[in-house]
Parts: C-alpha cells; sequence; structure tokens
DNA sequence: ATCCTCCCCTAC
DNA sequence: TAAGGTAGGGGAGGAT
C-alpha cells in the first residue's frame, strides 16, 4: 500500500462511506434495493476520484501482469475498466465475473464486506494500488503488500488467514439480494439504534459476525424480546451467535450427537411442530378463541418451552432457524401474516401493492393488445403514417396516483405530506408520496423509518385498490377516446400515438408541411392534451399529467417536465437541451446500476453521453444497451407505440412472509404457490415446457430477524430450471418438480426466505371456439380470453397428465422412502437430513457392518505414498461422464465453501445422465417422461426430460478458459437495419419513407442542429460500413487499435494448467475411487482446491452415498479424505473445513439411516 | 454468427 | 409490525 493512489482512495473511500451513512442514498428503492449498495459506493468513488492517475498506458508495455488473472470486485479507485485495461495492457487476465472455477489468481478489491468473505476465502485479494503500483514500478510488486488488509471490513480475519487464503469479503458488484439489506439495513440500524453499523467498514473491531449480531439484537428487541419483556434474551442468543458464527450453516451437522438427540426430544415429531390444516383454520376462523389458539400454538413448541433463552438453556446453544421461527410464529398475529397460514397466498395477493401493479399491468396489455389486433383486422393498415410526418406521441400518468387516490377520501389532507402504506411501522413501505411530501425527500418505495426521519409529520393513508382500479378505469376510457393508438404502462400510465390525429387536419386545413402546420399540430396536440387531462380530472377527481414528444423518449421526458398536473409538449429546439441537461438515470432503462457503469467512463449527464463514441459505449455497456443510449442522448427512439408482444413467461413469487418450522410446511407453501401458478397458467391459456425456482435462502451471516417484519433480509438466491417433457399446467406436476428442486438443496426450512416460480417456454393451450370473444371496447378488469392460438395440434393427453403412478420404477425406487411425506425426519436434523437425500429404508444390518468393512478396505489401501503425491496429474478425459449433481448445499460448508449459486447453476440433466438414463423420445407419455417422486428419492432417478449434450457437461475449466477466449464479444454492431442503410444512399425523402415506422425520420434530423445531425449521419454511415466490412474483414479490425489489443491479450492469456477433473472420474470400486481422488486432489500443488473442486468433490462424493447407496464407501472417502488432511502439511484450509464438513454430512446421514455415529477415528 | 441458459437489471 | 411481484431486455459465456 502506500502509493499515493491509493492513500487518495482510502481518504476518498472513508469520506464517501461517512457521506452515504451520513445523509444521501436515502431511500431503498435506489440506494439499496435495486441498484446495491456497493453500486452506490462504486459511483461515488468513482466520480470523486481520477481516473487520470490510473491513465492507461497504450504503448507496448512489458508484461509484467503474466501469468495473472485478476477479478474486480466491487467498486475500485481507478475504475473496473481502468483496472482492466492496465491488466491487460500489460500482460494480464482479466475475468468479469467470477464463477468459483479458479482461474483468478488474484481479485482486487477497495472495499469489503463480510458477505462475500466467505467467497472469496481463498483468493488472493489486492488492493487496486497493487495494480497501479506495479505498472508505475514496471514490474510486478508483490501482491502481499497490498493485500486489503488494513482497511475493509475484517483485518482480523487475517490472523487466521494465512498464505495465500485471504479470507475477505468484498463487495460483489451486482445483485440487490446481497446488498439490499446487508447495506442498506445496517444503515438503519445504525440510525435507529446505538449500534455500530456494518457495511460502513467501521464495524466491529471483532469480526463479520459481530456487526450483523448488533444487528439482530437490535430487531430481536423489537420483534421478540420486547413483546416477551425479556430483552436479556436476544442478547444472549446473539453472543452466542457470535461465538458460533464460523459455523454457519453446518449448524446442527457440528453437533454433537447427545444434543441433536436433545433436540430430537425437543421435537419429537415434525408433525407435532406444525400445526395441521385444520387447526390452523381453527385459528384463522376464530382468533377470539385465545385459549384453543394458545393450546394449538402451544403445539409448536415444546411444553414448557416458550421463551428462547429456556430453549438456548436446554440446548446450550444458540438457536435453529427453526426453532427460531417457532418461537416467533407462536404469536398468532404472525402467524397469520406468514406463509404457515393456509390462508396466506390470498391473502398476501389482495395486500400486495407490487401484485396488483404487475396483474393490472398485464390484464391491461392483454386487452389492448386484443383491442389493437381487433382493430386492425377490421379496418387493415389505418395505423399508416404519411411519411417524413411528424408523431405526437403522449405518455400520460397520474400524479402520485395511489396518494391521489386514496386522498379523495381525505380532502383536508390534500396539501399536506401524505403517503400510502399499510402501516406506520419502520419497514412499511411507501408505495406512493405525493408532491409535498416529495417535497422532504420522500420517493416511492422508501421505507417507513426513513420518511419519518425526512418528515415526521408525514400522513399515512391506507391502500385502496379497488379505488385505484376504478380510477384506472375511467382514465383508460378516457384515454381510448382519443382515438389514438395506446399502449398500456401500468395502471397509471399509458401511452397514446395521437399522431394521426394531430397532423390529420393538415388535410382538412388544406395545407401542406409548412412552418404554420406544425405550428398547428402542436396546438392540437396541446389542446388534446388539456381535454384529456381535464376529462380525466373530471372522471376521477385526480390530476395527470402529459408529456408530448416526437417519439416514446421524448415524451416521457417531456412528462417529467409537465408533472405535476401540467403538460409539456417537446420541441425540436428544445429537445437536445433538455435531455442533455438530465441526469442520465432519467432516462428510462439507466438507473443505479447502469448510472455506474456510465459513471464509470465519465458520463453523468445525458449531454455527456454525446462526447463518447458510439464504439464506446457498446464496449461498456454492450451493443444493444449501447446503442440505445446513445440513441437517447440525441433524442431518438425507434421504439413505437403499440406493439404487439407475445408473453412469453408466468410467475409467482413470494419473498415476504416466509417463514417455515418444518418441512412439511414448506412444502405445502410450496404446493399452493404452484396451485397459484396452475391457475396463472390456466388464465392466460398457456402451458409451459420450463419451470424456473427461484429459492432465497437467509444469508449466512445475516440476523433471523430482518429489519423489515417478515421480510427476507439478505439472502441468497438459487434458480433452478427443469425443462419438462412435455408442457403443462398442472399444479401438481409442478410441485413435484418444485419440492424435488428445494429438497435437492437441502435447505434447512427455518431459513427459507422467499419462494418463486415461473413457467417459460409457454405454448398456447387449443382453445374451445367459443372462447375466442373479445374487443369490447370499455376496458373491464377482467380477465380476457387468450390470443393467438396459433396450432398446438398435438396429441392432447399429455396436456393433463395422469396422476403419477404411486410407483417408482427406478432400481431406486426400491429403496425410496414409502411415504410422501418428507417430514418425518426430525425438523431440527432437516439440514442434514437432506444433504445426503437418503432413503431411510435402507437395510440398517447393512449400515451397521460399514464401519469394520471400510476399515478393512481402507487398511488394504491406507494412505498415499509420496510417490503418488507426485505423480503426474491425471488428466481426466471430459465428456465422458458426468457426476450426478445434486445440489449439495447444505452439505458442504455451505456459502462459505462453496458458491451456492454454481450450485444452482447446475443443470439437471446431468444427474440424469449420470445415472445412465438416456433421453429416448421426447414425446413420450409424461408418465413416463416425468416419474412419479417421492420426495426423498425420485429427484435422483428422475428421467431426463431432453436430450443431453454433452457440451452440458463442460467443465469449470472449460468454461473459464471459453470465457477468456471469447470475452470482449465483438461489436456484432447491430442488426439495425436497412433503416439507417437505406435512407442514406438516398434523399431524405425516400428514406423517410423506408423508416416511417422505426428509423429515425428525416424530418427529425433535418431537425436536430447541425452538428448533432452531422453525428448522427455519420454513425449511421459507419455502422452500415462495419456491417458491410465485417463481411470481409475480420472481426478485429472492426475494433479500435485500443480494443483489439484488449481483446488479444485476453485471448492469448494462457490460462493455468487445467486441473484434472474430478467430475469425470469413474470409480465404481473404492480403490478407484481413492486414487481418483488421490490424483486430483495433488494436481492442486501448492494451490489449495477451491470452491468449485471442493464442490466437486462434494458431489462426487454425493454420488456415492445417493446413487451406488454405498455409505461403506463414502465413509471410507472421508476416512482417506482426513486422513490427506493430516497428513498434508500445506494449509489447506478450505480443504480442511471442507473434509470437516463432508465428515459431519456423511455421518449425518448414516446416522438418519437408523445406524449410529460412526467414527472416523 | 447465432443460439441457448443463466443470470442481472429495470419499471411500475 | 406487514403484505419486498412480475415480465421483459439484455449481457456473458458456452454450445453448435
Ligand atoms: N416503488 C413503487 C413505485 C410505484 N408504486 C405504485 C404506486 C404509485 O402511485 C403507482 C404509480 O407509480 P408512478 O411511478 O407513476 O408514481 P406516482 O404515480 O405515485 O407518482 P408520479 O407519477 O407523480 O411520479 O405505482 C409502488 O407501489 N411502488
Ligand atoms: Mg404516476
Amino acid at each position: 500500500m502506500g502509493s499515493r493512489l491509493e492513500k487518495t482512495s482510502n481518504s476518498v473511500r472513508k469520506r464517501i462511506e461517512r457521506h452515504t451513512f451520513d445523509d444521501e442514498e436515502g431511500d431503498e428503492y435506489g440506494g439499496s434495493k435495486f441498484g446495491g449498495f456497493s453500486e452506490y459506493f462504486r459511483r461515488k468513488k468513482i466520480k470523486l476520484q481520477n481516473r487520470d492517475a490510473a491513465r492507461r498506458v497504450v504503448s507496448d508495455k512489458p508484461h509484467i501482469f503474466k501469468g495473472i488473472v485478476v477479478h474486480v470486485n466491487g467498486y475500485t479507485q481507478p475504475s473496473l475498466n481502468d483496472i482492466h485495461d492496465m491488466v491487460v495492457d500489460y500482460g494480464g487476465g482479466f475475468l468479469q465475473y467470477l464463477d468459483g472455477k479458479t482461474m483468478v489468481t488474484h481479485i482486487v478489491a477497495s472495499t469489503l464486506t463480510p458477505k462475500k468473505k466467505v467467497e472469496f476465502r481463498k483468493y488472493r485479494i489486492v488492493k487496486p494500488a497493487w495494480i497501479v503500483d506495479s505498472v508505475e514500478a514496471g514490474k510486478l510488486l508483490p501482491w502481499e503488500n497490498y493485500r486489503v488488509v488494513d482497511e475493509g471490513v475484517r483485518q482480523n480475519l487475517l490472523g487466521f488467514q494465512e498464505g495465500q487464503m485471504v479470507s475477505q469479503t468484498n463487495r460483489t458488484q451486482t445483485g440487490y439480494r446481497e446488498q439490499t439489506d446487508t447495506s442498506w439495513y445496517s444503515k438503519q440500524i445504525k440510525n435507529t439504534a446505538d449500534v455500530v453499523g456494518t457495511e460502513s467498514g467501521l464495524t466491529s473491531d471483532y469480526q463479520d459476525p459481530a456487526s450483523d449480531i448488533a444487528v439482530d439484537t437490535m430487531f430481536k428487541d423489537s420483534t421478540l424480546d420486547v413483546e416477551n419483556g425479556e430483552p436479556s434474551h436476544a442478547r444472549k442468543e446473539d453472543d452466542q451467535n457470535q461465538v458460533s458464527f464460523n459455523y454457519g450453516s453446518f449448524t446442527s451437522g457440528d453437533l454433537p450427537s447427545a444434543i441433536e438427540e436433545e433436540i430430537t426430544k425437543v421435537y419429537p415429531d415434525p408433525q407435532a411442530s406444525g400445526l395441521d390444516i385444520e387447526q390452523r383454520e381453527a385459528i384463522l376462523s376464530e382468533p377470539s378463541d385465545a385459549q384453543d389458539r394458545d393450546e394449538q400454538i402451544a403445539a409448536v413448541l415444546p411444553p414448557n418451552l416458550v421463551l428462547k433463552d429456556d430453549l438456548q438453556n436446554f440446548t446450550g446453544r444458540k438457536l435453529t432457524a427453526e426453532e427460531h421461527n417457532a418461537i416467533l410464529l407462536s404469536d398468532p398475529r404472525i402467524w397469520r401474516s406468514s406463509t404457515v397460514n393456509p390462508g396466506f397466498l390470498k391473502q398476501y395477493y389482495e395486500e400486495s401493492r407490487l401484485h396488483h401493479l404487475s396483474a393490472w399491468k398485464a390484464e391491461l396489455k392483454s386487452k389492448l393488445q386484443a383491442y389493437a389486433r381487433e382493430l386492425s383486422a377490421s379496418q387493415q393498415a389505418r395505423r399508416k403514417r404519411i411519411p417524413g410526418s411528424r408523431k405526437y406521441i403522449f405518455h400520460v400518468d397520474f400524479d402520485s396516483f395511489f396518494v391521489a387516490v386514496s386522498l379523495l377520501k381525505h380532502p383536508e389532507l390534500a396539501d399536506k405530506p401524505v403517503v400510502v402504506a399499510h402501516g406506520d411501522g419502520p419497514g412499511s413501505e411507501i408505495a406512493s408520496c405525493n408532491y409535498p411530501a416529495r417535497a422532504f425527500g420522500v420517493k416511492n418505495g422508501t421505507w417507513m423509518k426513513n420518511a419519518l426521519e425526512l418528515c415526521p409529520d408525514l400522513k399515512t393513508l391506507p391502500y385502496d385498490f379497488k379505488a385505484y382500479e376504478n380510477a384506472s378505469r375511467e382514465f383508460y376510457a378516457a384515454i381510448m377516446e382519443t382515438g389514438g393508438v395506446v399502449q398500456s404502462v401500468s395502471v397509471d400510465e399509458a401511452l397514446i400515438d395521437l399522431s394521426n390525429v394531430c397532423t390529420q387536419m393538415h388535410a382538412e386545413a388544406g395545407s401542406d408541411q409548412t412552418e404554420g402546420s406544425i405550428d398547428r399540430e402542436e396546438a392540437k396536440a396541446k389542446e388534446i392534451a388539456n381535454d384529456l387531462r381535464t376529462k380525466i380530472k373530471l372522471r376521477t377527481g385526480c390530476e395527470v399529467s402529459i408529456g408530448i414528444g416526437g417519439n416514446i423518449l421524448q415524451a416521457k421526458v417531456a412528462l417529467r417536465k409537465a408533472k405535476p398536473a401540467g403538460q409539456y409538449l417537446m420541441t425540436t429546439e428544445t429537445l437536445l437541451d433538455t435531455i442533455g441537461s438530465l441526469d442520465v438515470q432519467d432516462l428510462p432503462g439507466v438507473a443505479y446500476s447502469m448510472g455506474a457503469k456510465l459513471e464509470d467512463i465519465g458520463i453523468k449527464l445525458v449531454k455527456d453521453i454525446r462526447e463518447v463514441s458510439k464504439e464506446r459505449l457498446i464496449n461498456a455497456l454492450g451493443p444493444k444497451t449501447g446503442e440505445k443510449l446513445w440513441e437517447y442522448a440525441r433524442g431518438i427512439d425507434k421504439t413505437e407505440v403499440g406493439d404487439q408482444v407475445v408473453r412469453k413467461s408466468v410467475s409467482a413469487e413470494v419473498n415476504w412472509g416466509v417463514r417455515f418450522v418444518t418441512q412439511e410446511q414448506a412444502d405445502e407453501f410450496i404446493r399452493c404457490l404452484c396451485e397459484e401458478l396452475e391457475k396463472r397458467l390456466c388464465n392466460e391459456n398457456v402451458k409451459g415446457r420450463q419451470l424456473t425456482m427461484k429459492i432465497m435462502r437467509k444469508s449466512l451471516d445475516s440476523p433471523l430477524d430482518p429489519p423489515k417484519f417478515l421480510g427476507h433480509g439478505k439472502c441468497e438466491v438459487f434458480n433452478k430450471s427443469v425443462v419438462l417433457g412435455v408442457p403443462t399446467t398442472d399444479g401438481k406436476i409442478l410441485a413435484k418438480e418444485a419440492l424435488s428442486i428445494l429438497r435437492g438443496y437441502g435447505i434447512s426450512p427455518g431459513e427459507l426466505r422467499g419462494i418463486g416460480l415461473q413457467m417459460t417456454k409457454l405454448e398456447p393451450i387449443k382453445l374451445v371456439a367459443t372462447d375466442m370473444i373479445k374487443g369490447q371496447r370499455s376496458l373491464q378488469f377482467k380477465t380476457a380470453p387468450k390470443p393467438d392460438l396459433r396450432t398446438n395440434e398435438d396429441p392432447d393427453e399429455v396436456d393433463t397428465p395422469k396422476k403419477p403412478a404411486k410407483f417408482v420404477k427406478h432400481p431406486a425406487a426400491s429403496l425410496a422412502v414409502p411415504t410422501d411425506d418428507d417430514s418425518k425426519s426430525n425438523p431440527l436434523l432437516n439440514t442434514l437430513g437432506t444433504q445426503f437425500v437418503l432413503p431411510s429404508q435402507t437395510d440398517p444390518a447393512v449400515l451397521a457392518e460399514l464401519p469394520e468393512e471400510i476399515r478393512s478396505k481402507f487398511a488394504g489401501k491406507s494412505g498415499l505414498s509420496k510417490e503418488s503425491i507426485n505423480q503426474p496429474k491425471l488428466k481426466f478425459k471430459r465428456g465422458s461422464e458426468s457426476p450426478a449433481l445434486p445440489p449439495i448445499e447444505s452439505l458442504v460448508p455451505s456459502a462459505s465453501q462453496i458458491d451456492p449459486e454454481v450450485l444452482a447453476a447446475l443443470p439437471e440433466d446431468l444427474r440424469a445422465e449420470v445415472l445412465g438414463f438416456h433421453h429416448k423420445s421426447p414425446q413420450k407419455p409424461i408418465k413416463q417422461a416425468i416419474l412419479p417422486q417421492s420426495p426423498h428419492i425420485d429427484r435422483t432417478i428422475k428421467l431426463p426430460n431432453k436430450p443431453i449434450s454433452t457440451k452440458t457437461k463442460n467443465s469449470s475449466l472449460a468454461r473459464v478458459r471459453g470465457r477468456l477466449k471469447d470475452s470482449k464479444t465483438s461489436l456484432k454492431q447491430a442488426n439495425f437495419a436497412k433503416l439507417n442503410d437505406t435512407r442514406h444512399g438516398k434523399d431524405s425523402e425516400s428514406a423517410a419513407e423506408t423508416s416511417h415506422d422505426e428509423g429515425i425520420s428525416a424530418e427529425f434530423l433535418a431537425a436536430l442542429p447541425e452538428d448533432i445531425r452531422q453525428e448522427v449521419l455519420d454513425q449511421q454511415r459507419r455502422d452500415r460500413l462495419k456491417r458491410k466490412g465485417g463481411l470481409e474483414m475480420g472481426a478485429n479490425k472492426k475494433r479500435s487499435k485500443a480494443q483489439a489489443t484488449q481483446q488479444q491479450r485476453v485471448i492469448e492469456l494462457a490460462p493455468r494448467p487445467p486441473k484434472p477433473e474430478f467430475t469425470s472420474m469413474k470409480l465404481s470400486t473404492l480403490p478407484q475411487l481413492r486414487e481418483a481422488i488421490t490424483d486430483w486432489y495433488h494436481a492442486f500443488e501448492d494451490e489449495e482446491p477451491n470452491d468449485k473442486d471442493v464442490e466437486t468433490l462434494c458431489m462426487y462424493l454425493r454420488r456415492v452415498v445417493l446413487e451406488e447407496q454405498d455409505m461403506s464407501k463414502a465413509i471410507s472417502v472421508v476416512r482417506w479424505l482426513l486422513w490427506t488432511v493430516d497428513q498434508d502439511d500445506r494449509p489447506f484450509e478450505v480443504w480442511q473445513k471442507a473434509v470437516e464438513m463432508l465428515k459431519n454430512a456423511v455421518q449425518t446421514s448414516v446416522k438418519e439411516r437408523g445406524v449410529g455415529p460412526v467414527s472416523f477415528d
């Protein structure tokens, strides 16, 4: 460290941090929720610092970074781009994403957060100054001097993180999920409680958990202990949390079995831990009967153990997530609000504003599109515009919609700061705030706590969804009456293309397109707008504003100026100035993340975009985005109002109120969600062929009670998709798949925080002829029949698959758990119980023999010779066979050692392939294509649904290599087409003809200032050339020199020698297995196996356990692994930990089958 | 090149 | 207390 630059950056960073927490980053919406806290950081830093310091050297540099591959994490002092340039210029490699495979030699990060610590623990994490200083020194400086140690979050971690394994957290660059709560809500905490904030980096002098625990404490205080009148409980628990943090998610796995047994006593039977449906309903229907209810609820908790500390004292440890939830849910009000309530979904969706918004939007879209379709069917081609004529697009939008409507019933508050929210509690989200409230800085989406700080006098009104619907109905009715082409944007917002109406009067007036005609058109437009506003105001009592422009973008920008309660017509004269002085984030599609990227390249205002070449934009943002922004900056937007689009997905998700005690509760909830999804599919008249499940699991370092009441808090998100053999709507089938997926992750039910299900690859359902009615002129909030049913002949019998057979055919079936109740196991053991997802019926006698058997086997070949250690690494052939890939979420030290995201990404096909199933025929009856699945077993025996390509089994290495090769995908300069091309060779008039429906109109071009116009024309010419040239020249030739160099370098970068792939090993016998692992393991030489490697091993082990059902082999492997740890003098911490976890997992799995604990000693 | 999958991001 | 949903655009990387 110590470079000037770095010092600067430090101080800058600190300033930023201080700044951050003191004031801005005002609301959840922009600041954390969607943008992500790190984005915020990044842009702040970048702003203040000089890219200049990291000025890029262009000429031929020494390859000082040869062999180095860096990944930049979070927002860094020299920006990501600059670091990238430097590294690449000086011969290093750059990896855009970290995917758990180790290609990266170093991670560059300025700031660290707790979260990713685990994830990056085995990387070398260095400060950006390492790069900068090395470049300045002209040689590679020792990275050790640049460890991210003295700043950022956890120094003390380094104490036990020696060698090359520096374990830290960085800010990830993306994803609100991670950042949302961490960043965001620690800030909240700091403000409300006398607790030190987390992310400021100031944090605890201890380690991550400490600060999180502080957070935990606070919320416990508010949600539990305060109510209990036992504030001390939380403290105790927190302390314990702190102590035990490092064991993260393996909790019970780490427990001595004695304790586990104790726990088992506490929860003798998971069934007993939850109320059955009837009980719940009883509670629901008779909330007043406290006596009954309490009795029933008592069933949730062990007798005499109602308080948290009781349970803690009893068990002598911190509570599990399940226990925590059990206590939480023992409050009937909370129980009712959470997902364990059978009536949850209905209630939730009734109250969720975001759900309403989405539902309304979909409905409106559907109706309007149906209407448009009908219209164009009857009177064809009426939408043709006169070539070269001006366009008039209206963007109409209610002012503070929810508040405005809700205020109708509280007119006395109209000029006070008012918001609409569910309540006044700190975590209540403000759906809408009126303009007086905005004056205080309140925004839509702000949490109440923050809003109240900004404006203590804030008045809160309740939602009135029905009224919003009615207002919207009137709104759209009025809009339809304008006679324009209408496109719904949302319930309170629509686009109208009134070009025809506005220009039509030319004919009548008998004039052509002269100066005067423009005035008349604009006058007409203003008049229409005025009428429309008046009409809507009359009909709804609420104000709308209208922006008018020559395209959608302009209309939107105009709308900004129009608000509130006004209208604004954007003229070509004012356009560029107006739009140019906007912040980039005011452009549609640009929010926090894009804004940060733009700031990276020095762009803050829209006009700044004009200073940057399109190539640079495309380079930084991607082809589409780059081009779009380039155009936006010049007022160009080719999108047309009223384009027809086909729905591509149907989904349902819930990320609030998700709290489970038992697996069965979670399963039941998922079944409900599947039912809901089925309804939605049917409403849309579609079937889906692919199901994607989204699972949010509490982050390991996040408190059991997040800041928001029943919110999801900071989470890990897993997505997994399954392609079904046959499209379906059947909720039962979906449930089966979903449960299967969930089970595969082995997530402890108490840690679930969100569940989502999405169907894609939609196909229309054959419609009965009578269903094809539509086209009411007035838009009712009532579902319209489905659009196009383009064929789908089909034997429809596959449609609704019969109930699955009760039996399973796969060999493994005999091992399956007989019932469909997979909550038989103790909930507290669930984490582990699902790890290996073993049938519980395995012959105990056999298992009992295991230890000995192992011993003998193991004894036979015990140990490794040094020779074998030094053996040349095996090259495992890729593509021969893939291992089973059951998610091993809980098997592994979870996030701490294995990147769950990677797991989530593993295609299920692989698993099937390994099992030896090969896809037969996709059109197989579903009964065969999708086996009935009992919760525990079926997952591993499911038939593949589609052909499995060998490509799928790409190895981690292949992926990394491919990525390097591919990186910088070229400027696939646009397929946008002919319009620009054609236009140019011709005179503007004919050009306009060809471009009337998509391109930049000649009229518009002509109106641009000369310099801008020239620029547009030049760019079009360049695009054209590029496209043409692309066919003849290599892609590189089209690139700027710097870019070409970059790419070249990246391509040239030689990846480290490949590691053998454990995944492709065949190991039917124990010696083979051991040997394979040996080779694999020792291929690492001085480098510790990384998460991915360990994961691979875990998967293999799982396979042994799950599929081969060979516990003895598994145990043997574990014993051997332990031995390697013992023998190996290399300080492989990750490895050690992983082995430890594996041991626990195997142990649990064995025990789960009724066999006593296994000794590995 | 072009496709597909798996995300992230954005909007309301 | 509180109701943090949902669809589509598009980028990165890999397969074809
Ligand atoms: N984070 C958000 C954003 C919006 N909405 C809802 C409430 C808003 O009233 C409605 C319309 O959103 P707008 O973006 O149009 O915001 P408003 O209409 O409230 O204000 P304005 O349009 O005047 O900016 O959508 C919400 O629930 N949550
Ligand atoms: Mg509005």
